[in-house]
RNA sequence: CGGGAAGUAGCGCAGGCCGGUAGCGCAUCUGGUUUGGGACCAGGGGGUCGCAGGUUCGAAUCCUGUCUUCCCGACCA
């Protein structure tokens, strides 16, 4: 048991650390912080990009890259959007290192490399790319601008947590440029579609789709509209953004079009982005206190095959037949491993691949050659069936669908029964306190009474549902008059 | 950035008060026996005790600084 990870009502952050160590997602790194993403997880987080990657082209989206650096002076354009994220900002300085005179083979910052300007290190891109924008629009014949890159960003965060909150994460970020106001709204809308569609399908995660208060809005957006999944604790995680930017950073980086009457006019904007962060929200949403649990879909591995050997003359055997099965498998599209370590037994291999979550076990040993049969046992549920090998790979291929199907069911479960609609403030708490998850009430609309209700429960409003119909009522807290519920959460 | 805790072999830990040159379990290597839920026997290897200073004849141990991580808080489009 060497590997035993904490379970979830023993601690469950500690839970949570486990999994994404021992489950070898990621790692520590000698940079505060920052963190190491381990094979295992990197491949995980390259089955999302590329899935998300063809959805964006799927929509006439197309990738560019744009620099890491973006001069001071660009950065503070866009007012608000810069004072958002001055206080966690990394700026580069100088351009050089030399020996310290003092300390024998040492370095230290040349003083005489100092940049004329500072270059600060983008915790997102719009200024840069607005930048870059105005040198290519002129007309509404260069409109729409419909572009993504993926890229690395820095927030100097002060407390971090691994996926969840580091200081460089990777993420894509869209950027586009359109002619009208509506078109660039339908857009932000149409992203954070995707952006669902993406989470639920792909990685079994329900969402609550919804428009941000004004205190939790992007810092120069006109609209923020979320995402929000419910981890197991019962708090909220934000999932990814998506951003009506209106005029402004048109109008801080000048960038006019003329249209179809010659009347120069701003471009309209949004921005919209997802995260490695989403890969914290898979591990907390999913995995039990056995180890993780993949969504077979972006699963880096969908089936393991352990041979179970008896004997000397069985290996061959056993080998041969696993042969046949990784063929088959792979020929299917489904990715497969077969592993015929000698060092670790059976028993110890179960272990391993249910706390890194592989959806699918099959087992294999003498016995099952000798009926034509394998062994598999699905991860979620741990349920072990013995099926025959003829058909094996029609079997698995539904039996991953099965899987994909049934842990979206049960984290949709428990995301429904985790929304309650309160009318007092006692009950509020109650609920907050005990029960935990979305809370569902009226809110008067101010921002006075949301931080009010945050210091005072630690919940914030995660979003104005989408799908929410007017509803006559008074707000929670103040008790003045209300039109519609919102919903409240302790967040991540 | 404030409060608390930790850092000794790849991992988990003991030793520290009371200073004398480092130990246990797992992992690893060799050989053998094994394999249907974390194998067993025998033998071997591996550590500038996070890093940098200081005190001392002598520092894992005492002192100072610093780095990294965890927990709580503040902060977090």
């Amino acid at each position: 048991m060497s590997k035993a990870i904490t379970s979830r009502s023993e601690d469950y952050s500690q839970w949570y650390n486990d999994l994404v160590i021992k489950g070898g997602l990621a790692d520590y790194s000698a940079v505060r912080g920052c963190m190491v993403i381990k094979p295992y997880g990197f491949t995980l987080w390259e089955n999302m990009r590329d899935a998300l990657d063809k959805m964006f082209k799927d929509t006439g989206h197309t990738n560019a890259y744009f620099p890491l650096f973006v001069p001071k002076s660009l950065f503070e354009a866009e007012e608000k959007n810069a004072e958002g994220f001055a206080k966690e900002c990394a700026v580069v300085t100088h351009y050089r290192l030399k020996s310290d005179p003092d300390k024998k083979g040492a370095l230290m910052v040349d003083p005489e490399a100092k940049l004329e300007e500072e270059l600060v290190v983008r915790p997102t891109s719009e200024a840069i790319i607005w930048n870059t924008y105005k040198n290519w629009i002129q007309s509404y014949r260069d409109l729409p601008i419909l572009i993504n890159q993926w890229a690395n960003v820095v927030r100097w965060e002060m407390r971090t947590r691994l996926f969840l909150r580091t200081a460089e994460f990777l993420w894509q970020e869209g950027h586009t440029a359109h002619a009208t106001k509506e078109e660039a709204i339908a857009e932000t809308r149409q992203m954070l579609d995707v952006y669902a569609d993406f989470v639920e399908n792909w990685m079994a995660l329900p969402v609550v789709k919804g428009v941000k208060s004004e205190n939790e809005r992007f810092a120069g957006a006109e609209d923020t509209y979320c995402i929000e999944a419910l981890m197991q604790d019962g708090k909220a995680l934000q999932a990814g953004t998506s951003h009506f930017l209106g005029q402004n950073f048109a109008k801080a980086f000048d960038v006019k079009f003329s249209d179809k009457e010659n009347k120069l006019d701003y471009v309209w904007a949004t921005s919209w982005g997802v995260s490695t962060r989403l890969i914290g929200a898979l591990v907390m949403a999913h995995s039990d206190d056995k180890g993780l649990i993949m969504p077979p879909r972006i699963a880096p591995l969908q089936v393991v095959i352990v041979p179970i050997y008896k004997g000397e003359e069985s290996k061959p055997v056993i080998d041969g037949k696993a042969a046949e099965l990784v063929k088959a498998f792979k020929a299917a599209g489904i990715r497969v491993k077969f592993d015929d370590n000698d060092n670790n037994r059976p028993g110890w291999k179960f272990a391993e691949y249910e706390l890194k979550g592989v959806p699918v076990r099959i087992a294999m040993g003498a016995r099952d050659i000798e009926n034509g049969t394998v062994e598999l046992a699905r991860r979620d549920t741990g349920e072990k069936s013995v099926v025959s090998i003829d058909g094996i790979t029609e079997h698995v291929n539904q039996l991953l669908l099965d899987i994909q199907q049934a842990i979206y069911d049960k984290a949709l479960q428990f995301r429904n029964e985790h929304i309650t609609k309160v009318d007092t403030w006692e009950e509020f708490q109650e609920v907050l306190k005990n029960k935990t998850g979305f809370v569902s009430a009226h809110w008067d609309g101010t921002g006075e009474t949301e931080q009010k209700i945050k210091e005072l429960t630690k919940a914030t409003i995660r979003c104005i549902p989408l799908d929410s119909t007017e509803e006559e009522g008074k707000c929670i807290f103040s008790g003045k008059p209300s039109k519609q519920r919102v919903l409240f959460a302790q967040a991540y």
